[in-house]
RNA sequence: GCCGUUGUAGCUCAGGGGUAGAGCACUUCCUUGGUAAGGAAGAGGUCGUGAGUUCAAUUCUCAUCAACGGCUCCA
């Protein structure tokens, strides 16, 4: 009997017995491992722990603290839910069940009979009843016409049809106590490893993910090896909900939805029409400092200049229909870039002139499917941190790493790390319909801008079929408070509509040129910016961007005169804040003002108005005793810096 | 747009076939109190909208609108 080389992680090397298992390595090492491998990964494949290894291999033993083991445990949690399902719910066809970032799901037919949330317990409980049987995931290796038959038997034509996608001789099938799935695997050992389970969400997805099929009903759920996992997740699930920018935007009184506005056109409240004001405020001046020269142009426009720029051709379905006007109809802006193209082209432009980068707060509006709409976050009326660069293709790389530039210094401000940039790339197949058709132009220019992030040296992952109908662009995904996913920045080429628009510059051999175009919004828009800032900032704003700087909290009644000439002074310094004047104690003021997250409470009572002060407590409770306000509005000033 | 859930006072929510309730917020009065909720009184809603069933609907049915969770979409 023949002995195979393990090396694990450590480099260290064993040797065993042919055919031992990832579980009995375990066990050799130490049984506490033992009791806590999920899976095992065999050189860079992820396999059963229970399956023999017959050759030298790298052996890593994956546990619950290995993103490969969690999404092992859950992609088994979900047949331990299928088996539940098929419990209660006898006849019930399966698509898939695949884990996911936070859990798992799975598809499923339910042949019209009805399940709601409030199914969920008695299945979280049939669940762990059937974990507690401690089955084994037994892994069988079948021919593909008895797997046929197998569902041709069950009458699952949703199996059927993933069989018929794959090769011959490959097909796997895996069973645990009742239920038996087609599946790939890998799995965790026995059932007994889940010890909390918790359903989710019950959704309509639909088949193959295709809006013309049939809807199925999604499933989801989540499981841990501990109750106290579960406990902890559902925690911190709450914790979330506390940042959604929805309810902060509600609570601090910053935007508000009402239903003869409309869905998706939100209301900015004096609160948030002043984070804004302050947010332009620092963009203009960074942009006027990087160059950027500012334009004003109109909300709408005829629909000439939209088949020109090829929004109607290839985005008619996003755009709001159009409004007939002497004969006319017109468009509500969904981008401004045609109005800056008319700009652009409304003189004549030498080389000398270039790189021009013409930059606009402008409102758009976009026809966003109404299931889409997510409070701020996706909304129908946005102003875009807009800006078009028309440069050379000797300027473009330059250019396009300014913007790089601009909105890694914008990030740096914010305190914006936790983010993906992505390269969105053109897919081929969709030339003509959802992409300018200009094959050569795409390769071109998608081969100019990874030059550019090579040279930056900047992480980035890169994306087929993400790309705008016009060119390639750099994408920055944040995530919401609860898990959405959303572009932030956008830094787009163009070089499709500078033809369409028929821009030129005169070069430097008295010959006319095309200019390229970089669109960008390091800023995203003001909606989704705002939106994502409250979330990442929990509502509390720094101080530069907080509507509400300090609250004047006079201790009773007898100091209202102190309180208004404090008052005035802060006004006058450009400190914005409120003022309680209710007859109410001081601990209910400071409790009021906490709750409603301002930065400074200044507290002016006897001792402070005899001697010019202000009493000053930070928000979260830290006091910093008496100041002079002198001495208060210059230690403001300090703090309202905005840090670079 | 599709599937599911929800829609009661400014906010958070309870209720339920016989024309509505709590807490907070708001107003007034009392209190003038030093770092996270002082007391009392009052005002405020035809229960998202429309239709149907019924002697009677906010409560049941249907439609519609909106929000929420997904899916699809996303310049």
């Amino acid at each position: 009997m023949s002995e195979i080389k393990i090396t694990l992680p450590d480099g260290s090397v064993r040797l065993y017995a042919r055919g031992s298992t990832s579980l009995e390595i375990a066990k050799s090492i130490s049984e506490g491992l033992a009791r806590n491998v999920l899976v095992a990964k065999i050189g860079s494949e992820v396999r059963d722990a229970s399956q023999p290894i017959n050759e030298d291999a790298n052996l890593t033993l994956l546990t619950w603290n290995d993103g490969e083991g969690k999404s092992t445990l859950w992609h088994s949690s979900a047949h331990i839910m299928a088996e539940a399902l098929e419990f209660y719910f006898p006849g019930v066809k399966f698509w898939v069940g695949p884990p996911v970032d936070n859990g798992f799901y799975y598809d499923v037919d339910l042949g019209g009979q009805n399940l709601s949330t409030d199914d969920f317990k008695k299945i979280e409980d049939k669940m762990l009843e059937l974990a507690r049987q401690n089955n084994l995931f037994q892994r069988k290796e079948i021919p593909k016409q008895e797997a046929i038959q197998y569902f041709t038997d069950k009458g699952d034509e949703y199996k059927l049809d993933l069989l018929q996608n794959l090769e011959d001789g490959n097909i796997t099938f895996y069973t645990q106590g009742n239920f038996t799935d087609l599946c790939r695997g890998p799995h965790i050992p026995n059932t007994s490893f889940i010890k909390a389970v918790k359903l989710t969400a019950l959704a309509g997805a639909y088949w193959k993910g295709d809006e013309r099929n049939k809807q199925l009903t999604r499933i989801y759920g989540i499981a841990f090896p501990k109750k106290s996992e579960l406990d902890e997740y559902l925690l911190m699930l709450e914790e979330a909900k506390k940042r959604d920018h929805r309810k902060l935007g509600k609570e601090l009184e910053i935007f508000t939805f009402d239903d003869d506005v409309g869905p998706g056109l939100p209301l900015w409240l004096p609160n948030g029409a002043a984070i804004i004001e302050r947010l332009e405020e620092f963009a203009k001046k960074t942009e006027a400092e990087a160059g950027y020269v500012r334009v004003r142009t109109p909300h709408i426009a005829k629909e000439s200049m939209y088949l020109k720029s090829g929004h109607l051709p290839y985005y008619a379905e996003s755009m709001f229909p159009p409004m007939e006007m002497d004969g006319d109809k017109y468009y509500l802006k969904a981008m401004n870039c045609p109005h800056h193209h008319k700009i652009f082209a409304a003189t004549p432009k030498s080389y000398r002139d270039l790189p021009l980068r013409y930059a606009e707060y402008g409102m758009c509006y976009r026809y966003e499917q109404s299931g889409e709409l997510f409070g701020l976050m996706r909304v129908r009326s946005l102003s875009m941190n807009d800006a078009h660069i028309y440069c050379t293709e000797a300027q473009f790389e330059e250019e396009f790493k300014n913007v790089n530039d601009l909105y890694l210094k914008y990030f740096k401000v914010f305190g914006i790390e936790k983010y993906v940039m992505r390269f969105s790339k053109h897919d081929p197949k969709k030339l003509g319909q959802k992409y300018i058709d200009s094959p050569e132009l795409w390769i071109k220019t998608e081969e100019m801008v990874r030059k550019v992030l090579q040279n930056l040296n900047l992480n980035y992952i890169e994306v087929e079929d993400e790309a705008a109908f016009y060119g390639p662009k750099i994408d920055i995904q944040i995530w919401s408070a609860i898990g959405k996913e959303f572009t932030l920045a956008t830094n787009q080429v163009d070089f499709a509509q500078a033809e369409r628009f028929d821009l030129t510059f005169t070069n430097e051999k008295n010959q006319k040129e095309r200019p390229l175009i970089i669109h960008r919004a390091p800023l995203s828009t003001h909606e989704r910016f705002i939106g994502f800032l409250l979330e990442h900032y929990a509502g509390n704003l720094p101080l530069w961007l907080s509507p509400t700087q300090f609250a004047l909290l006079p201790i009773s009644d007898k100091y209202l005169d102190y309180s208004k000439k404090v008052l005035e002074l802060l006004n006058f310094s450009d400190i914005r804040g409120s003022f309680d004047n209710r007859s109410e104690k001081i601990g209910k003021k400071i409790r009021d003002a906490e709750m409603k997250k301002v930065p400074y409470m200044l507290i002016v009572g006897e001792q402070e108005a005899n001697e010019e002060c202000v009493s000053v407590r930070k928000h979260g409770g830290e006091d910093l005793g008496k100041m002079k306000l002198d001495d208060f509005v210059s230690y403001f000033k300090e703090q309202a810096k905005i840090k670079i």
